[in-house]
DNA sequence: CGAGTTTGACCTGCGC
DNA sequence: GCGCAGGTCAAACTCG
């Protein structure tokens, strides 16, 4: 195993558990600058002074150090991240200042000026250590010896406190990448929340639609609307359901059992009024096609078995663009192994859930061979017990999708639909971009939260078509983030819908520009979200059948959905489950969704 | 001393 | 059947 060059990413990996991660940084930096503690913003202003031209005036109170926030940018990612080199590594850093030239830094003249602005400072008696005894010697008269004396004496000081800046700077800024997920988190939240309400009018307009259409003929929207009622349950009753349950399928021994009789049990009293739909199993997202539930899609024992199959190795992997080891999930984790992954310098670190004795979770943390600051988790399994509120949302999120993907995993019609669907809900929540692939080995939903659109994710086949897809653009930079995926199917539905009227209709063009993508918003505003709410889904579903329509690619898709739906009838025929196809759905950088035709 | 991490060995599935 | 790669195990190790 190459351990050399994953060492640094080792550590990376190394902390499981977010918790733990902010336990480091007040154990590992218990002491830093006790003289700026009650100050949280003289981060922004050490980030400030970096500018050593400033005239010191400006900050007369304040002791101008260059501090390099992104110190941690000249070297690799793998380096940035490795939390127990950092003070070693600063030192390193500071030594080369002071001592030599800087050649690497790109702060060098701003370490230069500020030398000579320290120096001008420290006889402006800024420091607070200097004695009176200095004092006494300028009084007493000009001795240069004196004078370097004091120089000296000043100039240890202020390296001193330039080393405790230093570190107050990093552990500032690992507070703010930590803070920024919080947030990213609770935005996530707050999506789900008002998805939530979209959900029940999706619902009511997707009951009506079952309504119309006629039995049987369209199963695929009526397992959509299964499905989602599924997801809705999962979303609203708090389930602590992740996607699949490798667990139920591995031979683990006998954890992943117990886990399952665990799993009953708790999810019985978890669910509550819920339970009922849960009577089977509750450990995979297939309790969905409970009892209640698989007779109407008529499906015969050999597709639930398959549905099964497929559900336990579905995974949702969460691509964020984040500086931390992990992406603060709110479970959790320890860690169990580590791979070098082909491909891919930076080694994979294996998880598994500790919340609960027997817990089948796992997940996967790497770091993206392209861009190191993108942090891949990949998560898998459900949870077998209750769940913090601040990991209900990566939960349900992980949930929605790998359900989502699952049931467009029963047939290609299906599939391409509800994938299509779900990268269309997800996207305009998230940063950028829902991925559904299943060229990996497991049926897996990419939830691309890096806002960043990167050029390696558009890989397009010659197969693969697009349809117009908004991206608008929202730093979700918390695994978290697609807890608007947590939404319902039906709501999603909707949303999808609306969302296609919104964008597509609007705003046709085969290749959006990301830019004005990420101008369309930043955030998934609260007003947009009402706006949602109190679109009319008709004039929604009118506007998208235009929009989709008028899109000869989609209607291509629809074309070769409905062909799929007339000669196979059977979820089998045309399958897009796993191994055998390229990428049925993914969604390109720029934002649009992107097709691939199975073969 | 317990919890968590590291890491080499082992198992399994898949492609050739 | 063989080799490769992904995934997991478990003993040794680290850390608080």
């Amino acid at each position: 195993m190459a351990k050399g060059s994953g060492l640094s990413i080792d550590h990376n990996i190394s902390d499981p558990i977010a918790g733990k991660n902010k336990n480091f940084f007040l154990c590992h930096q218990p002491t830093v600058l006790n003289s700026f503690s009650d100050d949280h913003h003289h981060f922004h202003k050490f980030h400030y002074l970096m500018d050593a031209k400033r005239s010191p005036a400006t900050t007369p109170s304040t002791i101008q150090f260059p501090v390099c926030l992104n110190h941690d940018e000249d070297s690799p990612q793998q380096s940035s991240d490795d939390h127990h080199h950092h003070n070693k590594r600063k030192v390193i850093d500071e030594m080369d200042f002071f001592t030599d030239k800087n050649t690497h830094s790109r702060d060098h003249h701003h370490y230069k000026d500020s030398k000579l602005e320290l120096n001008v400072n420290t006889g402006l008696n800024l420091l607070t250590t200097n004695t009176s005894s200095d004092h006494s010697t300028v009084d007493d008269g000009i001795s240069t010896n004196m004078e370097d004396k004091k120089a000296k004496n000043e100039y240890a000081v202020v390296q001193a406190e330039l080393e405790r800046v230093n570190a107050e700077n990093q552990r500032l800024k690992d507070m703010v990448n930590e803070v920024t997920n919080n947030y990213n988190a609770l935005q996530l939240q707050l999506m789900a929340f008002m998805q939530h309400h979209n959900a029940k009018a999706a619902d009511e307009n997707s009951d009506g639609r079952q309504v119309e259409e006629k039995k049987g003929q369209l199963a695929a929207p009526r397992r959509f609307i299964d499905l989602g009622l599924g997801v809705n349950t999962a979303g609203t009753a708090d389930e602590p359901a992740l996607s699949s349950s490798e667990g139920r399928s591995r031979d683990l021994g006998g954890s992943p059992v117990n886990g399952n009789s665990n799993n009953n049990e708790e999810s019985n009293v978890l669910f509550g009024q819920d339970k009922k739909e849960f009577v089977q199993r509750d450990d995979s997202p297939d309790r969905n096609y409970g009892p209640n539930k698989v007779p109407k899609f008529s499906s015969s024992s050999k597709n639930v078995d398959q549905t099964e199959a497929t559900m336990r190795k579905a995974r949702v992997s969460v691509r964020a663009r984040s500086e931390a080891p992990m992406i603060n999930d709110g479970c959790q984790w320890r860690k169990y192994g580590q791979k070098m992954a082909k491909g891919n310098p930076c080694p994979r670190a294996y998880y598994r859930c500790t919340m609960a004795a027997g817990c089948p979770v796992r997940k996967q943390v790497q770091r993206c061979a392209e861009d190191r600051t993108i942090l891949i988790t990949t998560y898998e399994g459900n949870h077998n017990h209750p769940l913090p509120p601040a990991a209900m949302a990566m939960a349900s999120t992980t949930s929605s999708a790998a359900r989502l993907l699952l049931s467009g995993s029963m047939s290609s019609a299906d599939g391409l639909m509800n994938a299509n669907f779900l990268a269309r809900t997800l996207l305009p929540c998230s940063s950028s971009m829902a991925t559904i692939s299943a060229s990996a080995p497991f049926p897996t939903v990419t939830l691309d939260l890096t806002q960043t659109p990167n050029p390696s994710n558009v890989q397009r086949s010659p197969n693969q078509f697009q349809v117009p897809f908004p991206n608008p653009s929202h730093n979700f930079a918390n695994g978290a983030a697609a807890a608007a995926a947590g939404s319902l199917l039906p709501q999603i539905f909707g949303q999808a819908l609306y969302n296609q009227s919104k964008f597509s209709g609007l705003q046709m063009s085969q290749d959006m520009d990301p830019s004005q993508l990420g101008n369309q918003s930043q955030l998934p505003s609260p007003a947009m979200q009402q706006g949602q709410q109190h679109n009319s889904l008709a004039d929604s579903v009118s506007a998208a059948t235009a929009a989709i329509a008028a899109d000869p690619n989609f209607t291509a898709a629809l074309a070769a959905a409905i062909t799929s739906i007339i000669n196979g009838g059977t979820p089998q025929s045309n399958n897009v489950t796993n191994n055998e196809n390229t990428d049925d759905l993914a969604t390109t950088t720029n934002g649009n969704v992107k097709f691939s035709q199975s073969s």
